[in-house]
DNA sequence: CTGTTAGCGCATTCAC
DNA sequence: GTGAATGCGCTAACAG
């Protein structure tokens, strides 16, 4: 197959092949690391030579090949975003994931680093890390929603710098995390429903597989602390699990609501938030007027929603911040000093009233 | 400064220097082309060497360096996901956007690809092609906002694979894009509309420094052809520029209705939706009672607003498939074979009504 | 200021 | 079935 032909190359042979270092250095006449130095801006280079080099490297459309440079440095400017496949395929309602993500993007970028988006499709520690050892990256933010303790050692047998965005282990040497004040922040939604005069709450937690998920503990707990406080018994079954999808939630929601009469509700996922609120316009009942609602999550959101709602918030940009900021030390060998979490913020808005 | 040393080599050595094809060769007195025949599943190695082999990865925990394997291969098994800073910022609220990224991410996965987040600061051709040119990945797909049309030329030129979600040129030779029939959509939403007598209608349309958002000249044609098969004059002041964030959507809205009393709402963006669903709320128009509203977008998003809303939504994980499918294609040098959008879907729920 | 040399880790020839 | 040799594209150390 005949093919017109061009500098006595093929049109293909040019389409394909990308110039190398090599040819720019010919078209120059000069050696390939002279063209490096020109290429990295090197001041060692005379100007008319600079001149020659960088023609060259115009007329040929030169780009210096990115896999080589990864190759020879052995850094590769990106960070691994380890999530379950599940969060992926909630995206569209999970504005937690959404708030974190965004964070984490903007804060890489500004590091000169990208993001690479990473999933596991089962959540075991296993599955998590046969993913992200076949990965280039130079590190790897894991948010996995299940207790993972194992992928941390596996990580750290492995010499591969990792944070996580939460605390999985009980091991003191594992420091490789950022957490949020998760006590605290349920203790500041249960202490402001006290005060409003509501004893007969629901706290909403999301659950896997019937098992709460781990941040949960610490919002119970500070449930229960204000309870202490106030001298109220905390019953059980003040603690209603529910599977974090919308329809689910919605469902839960219902049945939950048809056999019981709380005047508040605590709510520790956007989704199902999002869904209770929907079943109250269904069903006509009043929000804070028939119920009151407080939401844990993105600030942004719950303002968005009607009626405004009121919400313990965490400052998603700092902490993502945070876990960039410290796996970036982690990358470089900068020795890692732990911060204590920012503390969460109560936002009062509309969703809230007195219990008479 | 001493320290513990093991093997000879401090810890430190072997916490940092992870074992290379060469030190597992040596370890399993084979050759490192023995060691990369084994990992790469070859059948020709005698079980008992195979086996020697493998132990040896076990026990120095050995991790074939993606890098190198890249490289060599020229593969990186990554596709450049590239979109405007705006479009992350904007991400808790901007569902339209979550979705592409979302069918997009799980796509590419499914194919065994992973996908990388790119952003330009700056929505030219120069700062996209900058971001691009730099960055390793076997091929781009690029969701940007505005009119790009000497980008292509300049992947073109580069060789870099690339796919736009929109058409930019009007070059017949430019088909690397996946569009959307957005003329249909238009054109459905107002023909439903006329047909339930809504006349004076306002369709919201997102724009950019007061540029009308590409997609949406072709909506506006749609909803023309509709006026026009019903005789109807359609008045060039029923077109209302909005930008596309929350704040000033709300405020947009609230200025258009107090000046005007239009029967219908045709809104072209996702963030603006809900903006206007809110105002209504906030200042107690009935939907439909007392003005319809028609929304473009994700119909999972629609139905989880109250009231459900009445939308034309576009299959975006077709869309985004296709997105996926072509780039690939382009990657493994296969010719392309342009298809016709799929046609958008009227969904009928509760936001509309007969204007009496 | 510029050229020469060497090697990063791996996979793919080609011998044996 | 296995080993030896080679080179992907680039940069860095060392000469000159």
């Amino acid at each position: 197959m005949a093919s017109i032909t061009f500098d006595g190359t093929s049109w293909e042979e040019r389409k394909i092949k990308k110039p190398t270092i090599h040819d720019v250095a010919e078209k120059a006449k000069v050696t390939p690391s002279t063209v490096s130095r020109v290429m990295n801006g090197s001041s060692l280079v005379k100007p008319i030579t600079r001149q020659r080099v960088l023609d060259a490297v115009k007329s040929l459309g030169y780009i210096p090949s990115k896999t080589a440079r990864m190759f020879k440095s052995g850094k590769s400017g990106i960070l691994g975003l380890v999530v379950s496949a599940q969060h992926i395929s909630e995206l569209i309602f999970n504005a937690g994931f959404q708030a974190i993500f965004k964070a984490l993007t903007e804060k890489a970028h500004s590091e000169g680093y990208n993001i690479l988006i990473l999933t596991s499709s089962d959540p075991d520690s296993e599955s998590f890390f046969n993913v992200i050892k076949n990965q280039v990256a130079d590190g790897f933010i894991i948010l996995s929603p299940s207790n993972n303790e194992s992928l941390a050692s596996m990580l750290e047998e492995a010499g591969i710098p990792y944070v996580f965005n939460m605390k999985y282990s009980n091991n003191p040497e594992d420091i490789y995390y950022i957490t949020s004040d998760d006590l605290e922040a349920g203790y500041m939604a249960a202490k402001y429903l006290l005060d409003l005069n509501h004893t007969d709450i629901r706290f909403i937690v999301g659950s896997i597989k019937g098992n709460v998920i781990s941040f949960n503990h610490e919002r119970i707990n500070g449930v229960k602390k204000a309870y202490g406080e106030y001298g109220i018994p905390f019953k059980d079954d003040y603690i209603v699990r529910v599977p974090g999808q919308m329809e689910e939630s919605y469902n839960r929601i219902h049945q939950l609501l048809q056999t019981q009469k709380p005047t508040a509700l605590m709510i520790s996922n956007e989704v199902t938030t999002v869904a209770a609120l929907n079943y109250f316009y269904d069903y006509g009942y009043r929000v804070p007027q028939d119920i009151s609602v407080i939401g844990f999550g993105p600030s942004d959101l719950y303002r968005s929603l009607r009626p405004n709602l009121t919400s313990v918030s965490f400052d998603i940009t700092h902490a993502s911040g945070k876990i960039v900021d410290m796996l970036l030390q982690r990358i470089e060998g900068i020795p890692i000093k732990l911060e204590p979490p920012k503390k969460p913020e109560l936002i009062i808005r509309d969703s809230t009233a007195r219990n008479i």
